[in-house]
DNA sequence: TCGGCTATGTTAGAAACTCTAACTTTGACA
DNA sequence: TGTCAAAGTTAGAGTTTCTAACATAGCCGA
């Protein structure tokens, strides 16, 4: 799991009233909280005490709770995003390799960070009162689009390439629930990950529309 | 979405101090309540605001909170087993329609009943609280990985059954997601879920292994 | 250097929620 | 008919989110 182990130099006990540094702080230990707890037993209350402020500082930073998650949505959607674009820059242009990879960041992020995973992408009604984070979404997925068309070898993202690219996002969203809710033990024997990405990406990207 | 609509007769103002039917109606009115709020916005109190009780009063029927979830959600898994008993008989043994229409039943059931979808298959570390809800699973997914088998024409379930049988709920598991927490619009004119569900499936389910 | 403004802390407390304890009602059954 | 246990109730402890009113201090202009 991901983790920050660098401590400002205020950490802990400060000595000074303020505390300088107190909303990446809260965003930090929102963070660690989700992945500890999960996202719907995190509190409030807890951040604080984690950040060694009392349960009324938060709130000079965020509106709500949900702000505070919020903002560790909006950050995990940007690792995520600089995780895909890392791993395909690492195979050749329009190469199947290409996508493989890609569902190996989506699966492999679900696996490191659930509960940052599950705010990104768990009931997420309240992503509209975020500023931009209903925008990330589609771009991100538009890369994708991207990568499909590319290695069909399309000048553009048409209706084919579309339709499997959403065929592929489909098939990792639910391998990386199947996977973090237990639903599946990767520890079983059979359990292959990435050569269960190879047969899907083959079976979804080659012959036939 | 899935409503009960008969009320008992003690729905409204009993006049007695026994309820009679107490457990049934909270979880009725459990079900209900995530469905309307989500399974994290439920909360005891307004159960018990419906229901016509006081506070404690469920906590002669349930140990804790989440024991009222568990009993939606183990009933739940019990309709949407049925349901898909009920939509494989209407095809002939061993067609493809037969997995078509298990998608169909799995994908329209997070549809009709969000709430109860999540509660099934969201974070589900404390399904292991329940008696039975630990094995449901396990039995109903056996019911699918039969069919697949079937349609494979093989005498039982082989290893590539099962790595089929998995693509092809890992698929549909997404897909449901995906739709009920409105990350792709299926009001979208391009998104045609039947097609869809045949495409994956002759995908997954035809030619090599 | 000083005075004040504003950002960012604090404490106190309201309202909601979960769950327990102790008490009450009532149906069932010996 | 009398008693017990099941299943309600009220009271309240402890936690939570969030607001209001107050406190501190860093910064900036005179």
């Amino acid at each position: 799991m991901y983790r920050i182990m660098e401590k400002t130099e205020k950490s802990k006990k400060r000595e000074s009233y303020h505390h300088g540094d107190l909303r990446a702080q809260l965003i930090e230990a929102t963070r660690v909280l989700v992945e500890d707890k999960g996202p719907d037993h995190f509190s409030v209350s807890e951040a604080c005490r984690e950040a060694g402020v009392s349960t009324a500082a938060p709130y000079r930073h965020f509106k709500h709770k949900d702000e505070m998650l919020l903002a560790v949505t909006k950050e995990g959607m940007d690792r995520k995003y600089q995780r895909m674009v890392a791993a395909v820059e690492q195979h050749p242009e329009g190469s199947l390799e290409r996508i493989v990879a890609l569902g190996q960041v989506y699966v492999g992020f679900a696996r490191d960070e659930p509960g940052v995973f599950r705010l990104i992408f768990g009931n997420t009604r309240d992503h509209k009162m975020h500023e931009g984070l209903m925008e990330d979404g589609p771009r991100h997925y538009g890369f994708v689009e991207g990568e499909v068309a590319a290695f069909l070898g399309r000048g553009g993202v048409d209706e084919d390439a579309k339709e499997r690219a959403f065929m592929l996002w489909t098939f990792v969203h639910g391998l990386s629930f199947l996977l973090i809710d237990e639903k599946v033990s990767s520890t079983d024997h059979s359990f292959d990950l990435d050569r269960l990405l190879l047969q899907v990406a083959r079976r979804v990207m080659i012959d036939s529309a």
